[in-house]
DNA sequence: GCGCAATGTAGACAGTGTCAAGATGCTCTG
DNA sequence: CAGAGCATCTTGACACTGTCTACATTGCGC
């Protein structure tokens, strides 16, 4: 009974007032939110299911009856990574289809970049090579994670068929050259690797200028 | 007495056949090559200094007499990937300071992205987060990884000394950004994201023609 | 109201990184 | 050649991890 450290914690996570009677009512969100947020604060080293089942004042095993193990439990924290990424896309100029102009693809870049970096816990995950190398993705981590890349590709496709883009350009190369170095302005900038945050405008903006002239705009 | 199992091992690691008598010989670089080697075989789950000390034949404890900790070791096995890297960078076309051609980059960029996806075990220790962002690499590492960076950087500025890049580019952010692409390219197919190992080819291509129309070639 | 499935619990096991204390043997100085 | 000093190696211990098994409690559908 010495485990119920909860009471000393300082600001109780949002539990509504009654205190709590065996079963919890929403463990498997809350493990969801509690992972991310000690990622966030804390790094890959601080996150353990015990110290997770532990802050939410439940048992070390109580975790494993919403999550098989943590590989799922890391899949779904990816899982919700993915979704609000596509959404913070998806209100990107580029998704309008009118004409498409190197404001576009900057629009573009700058928010798939500020998302990794000011999320780097979701990004981490959900393009990492932790998960991905797996080769065990949860299957509907799986659909998300392919309809962000597919959406994106659907805009370039669209903008080819309406003379935006040169005929020249293979679609689904100029999506994947493009993703790659975004990714990589991403992973550099989140790693602290030749790279300073400084820079994220300038680099967007480079960036979309090289996209650009690649599309032959 | 009974760890011995080094007797049990198929092939002894290239030891001298004066078996070892409580003095290793040359633990130290030993150990950098077996954990390369484990991570290479079986991933980052593989590796462990338990596991590592077992497989040398020495005790759980020994290896900390050449390394401070596991954080250390792995250092180690960086920058040995490190000095590779830039061997195999270095016979790139590109340091010949010619006229800088489409070719040029491509062969620099085939180079990156090949060794990234044939020494992935030194490629995501040399260029992950787990390693740059504990924010405590070894003096020796970060001298190395500079170096590698900051060589490919004179690649660029030699070459817009020469009228061979627009005189409009700002040569750290072009070294930037075209880093950042080859990086992005490497990382998604270590990782198997979106990116097929059999489009290594036509992507480094494509990247290289990007690069250029970005220099104005 | 009852039974079952969902959800919670404690105990145990093998594995981890790493610290402290002691054993061994190479090397160099006298 | 003796022996001191030091690098190296060893065993023991601790706190931590993920996860298995077996058991307890509870809420929901019949």
């Amino acid at each position: 009974m010495s485990k119920l450290t909860k009471s000393s914690s300082v600001a109780p996570p949002s539990v509504p007032a009654t205190a709590r009677s065996y079963h919890h009512g929403d463990l498997r969100s809350e493990l969801l939110d509690a992972a991310a947020r000690l990622l966030r604060e804390e790094g890959e080293a601080g996150l353990s299911m015990r110290r997770l089942a532990q802050e939410l004042g439940v048992s070390r095993t109580a975790p494993y009856h919403h999550f098989a193990d943590k590989h799922s439990l890391l899949c779904g924290v990816a899982e919700e990574g993915f979704r609000r990424f596509r959404r913070v896309l998806s209100e990107s100029e580029l998704g309008l289809h009118g004409v498409l102009r190197e404001d576009s693809l900057r629009d573009f870049s700058r928010r798939y970049v500020d998302f990794a970096v000011n999320n780097a816990e979701y990004y981490d995950l959900m393009f990492g090579g932790k998960l991905w190398k797996s080769q065990a993705l949860t299957e509907s981590l799986k659909t998300e994670a392919y309809r962000a890349f597919r959406e994106y590709l659907g805009y370039i496709r669209g903008y080819q068929q309406q003379g935006q883009i040169s005929s020249e350009v293979a679609p689904l190369r100029f999506a994947q050259l493009s993703w790659s170095t975004l990714h990589g302005i991403s992973r550099l900038l989140i790693d602290g690797i030749y790279l300073e945050s400084e820079v994220v405008e300038e680099m967007c903006r480079t960036a979309a200028e090289m996209f650009a002239r690649q599309a032959r705009l």
